[in-house]
DNA sequence: TTGTATTTTTAGGCTAGCCTAAACTTTTTT
DNA sequence: AAAAAAGTTTAGGCTAGCCTAAAAATACAA
């Protein structure tokens, strides 16, 4: 069974949605939002495809991925955010850059490419926003990072990853020097506004609104 | 302006088959054979294309590209070959089998990723299988090299591309050992069959049918 | 030059993937 | 519990890109 472009981008927006709250399924507003389509063009889809057995459709009740599907998904990823390593690492673009490319990549099929594109890049376990890379099989190390802006207490951090991966956010962080592995040392938490005053990596001192707090994903340094 | 993948084939194929009697134009029927589209179909894509400006087209003359069509099919062709070659060179694939895949990649649209490939492929001017890489510019320089077959003396030749490129045709090339840059040596040619009695590379001795050596391309050792 | 064969175009039809507007279902508010 | 609001599906329509079959144009042969 082929599977077009257009489904792949389904499948890869009902994957990424339901992530949200696993237990609920995708509604057609949030698909129809995030994949800038009319809410009775993705009722179309939906019904494609669960004739394909790629998810689990009932009318008026949300989707949700069947087992095939959720496969399915796991791959795009998977290509998706090896090409985003092999940009950066190889291309040298920045990565800001490299999302929209990955885009396109991400549709190439050919399973060979894909393991080789792997070995080449030495099995990479993160992208470029620190999102983990699924196995061959799949299979994903899920973390147990959590956003800076749930923490209450200063300390080290280290910046693992990013919650949001618009352009203007990602150059907002480089512009700040912070980049993945880097490590963050809270000084001070303003209870007014919830900003943070940090020091990135011993050196610069920085300025964290809630807003970019809640968007970048740290541990707690051991 | 944008292009489809479709239409970025049709005009691929407009190109490729231009070049083998570049004065008159290409035959609709011709494009529905290499395109393993109707003929019919066929005629509808030409009046699209023609509506964008990328052919010159008049009713039941024959098509030739547009100035604008030339260049955007030296661009697909520059990233097709540049692809082989990354394929080839850091990911191991044999020759016979990086065509497939580059099928796919030469559709991928970012300027940006085209001239760092290139970049980092180290400028090549030659694809896997002899064929010369247009540069940025869409500038392609022409070859001399001529079939074997055309050959009549004996004597010593530089194995430097291919004219077929089917996996089979590459793949016997491959059991013959002969490698692009490789020496040939016709030791004999049979008038009766117009068949060769070669020594590759100094080494192995070999013999090639007509069909064969119609289909490598070769220049005269200096 | 006239008839026949070949090539090409036209006409009509189909599917995927989108749209808008109306109808229907579910959820929320009063 | 009824009304209103929000969410979803259905109905009808559109384009790109394909198809088949018939018609028209061109090329070739007698
Ligand atoms: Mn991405
Ligand atoms: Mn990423
Ligand atoms: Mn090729
Ligand atoms: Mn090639």
């Amino acid at each position: 069974m082929e599977v077009s472009l257009t489904e792949e981008n389904y499948i890869k927006a009902i994957f990424s949605l339901s992530k949200h709250n696993p237990a609920i399924g995708v509604s057609t507003n949030d698909l129809s939002e995030h994949l800038n389509n009319k809410a009775g063009s993705v009722t179309d889809m939906l019904k494609r495809l669960a004739e394909k057995k790629l998810i689990h459709y009932e009318k008026y009740k949300g989707v949700f991925l069947s087992a095939k599907g959720e496969k399915m998904a796991l791959a795009i990823v998977r290509k998706h955010r090896l090409w985003e390593v092999f940009l950066l690492d190889k291309l040298q673009f920045t990565w800001d850059e490299v999302h929209d490319i990955a885009e396109q990549l991400e549709h190439i099929k050919s399973e060979e490419l894909i393991e080789r594109l792997d070995a080449f890049l030495g099995h990479p376990k993160f992208d470029p926003h620190g999102d983990p890379i699924p196995n061959a099989k799949g299979q994903l190390n899920s973390s147990k990072a959590k956003p800076l802006n749930q923490f209450k207490t200063k300390g080290n951090y280290v910046f693992v990853g990013v919650n949001e991966h618009s352009k203007p956010f990602l150059q907002h962080l480089s512009a700040l020097g912070l980049k993945i592995g880097e490590s963050i040392k809270v000084e001070e938490i303003n209870a007014f506004d919830n900003s943070f005053r940090v020091k990135i990596n011993k050196k610069e001192s920085a300025f964290f609104s809630d807003k970019v707090s809640a968007n970048i994903l740290v541990e707690v340094k051991k």
